[in-house]
DNA sequence: GCGACATATAACCGCATGGTAATGTGTTTC
DNA sequence: GAAACACATTACCATGCGGTTATATGTCGC
């Protein structure tokens, strides 16, 4: 695990894939349902989803000819763990990063 | 606030920005210790710097010829924000997810 | 005011990205 | 096995991005 957090930062800077992530946390969907939700062609929904997969955020499952996507969360783990050590930042924990809190109050 | 999170994944999605705010969670640092640390071209790094401003993940205090820079926190809550309606799909709670749960089981 | 210093901006380049229309591939149905 | 369906892939295009070198801007010391 933790290969690098390049990759899922960057897949979810898209608007449209991040909207088939919250589409895909309510429950697995095939393609042509993420189509109809997307203001995107067909071919653009598989594209993103070709992006999604090769990061790991999401999974296929083939079922005759549908193919249900479901949510990966692992990727999405990683980069909360990124983000740990700047989350005391805004957590209101005043140990060890005064300073930073200093900044905070002068701007 | 809330404006759209696109704009820090996007910027987060660079690994020398990545770096630039690993160093500035230390201490603010002016450019040049930055460019000492970074690989890269002295206008390279201004470059990622002002992309970094531009989302407000960077803010700068000019003292003289020196400009320094510092972390701010709030579009990496933002992002925090963004991440919670996912968090509980790995942190082990089963509520109201299991179908999630399942799914993960069998692969 | 002038040269040195610190940083920003401009101009340029190659490559990746996101979108589309067209086409390919596998599955179901009759 | 042929047509219809669901989806992926290809080919193409315009735009943006990250990097560099060259240059502009502002500040300090003398």
């Amino acid at each position: 695990m933790s290969a690098t957090v390049t990759a899922p930062f960057t897949a979810l800077s898209d608007p449209a894939r991040r909207r088939i992530l919250e589409l895909l946390r309510e429950r697995e969907r095939p393609v042509g349902e993420l189509v109809g939700h997307l203001k995107l062609s067909q071919p653009g929904v598989s594209k993103h989803l070709r992006v999604l997969r090769e990061v790991g955020l999401v999974r296929v499952r083939p079922d005759g000819k549908r193919r249900w996507y479901g949510l990966r969360a692992e990727p999405l783990a990683e980069l909360d763990a990124w983000l740990a050590p700047y989350r005391e930042l805004w957590t209101g924990r005043l140990d060890a990063l005064e300073h930073h809190l200093d900044q905070e109050e002068h701007r």
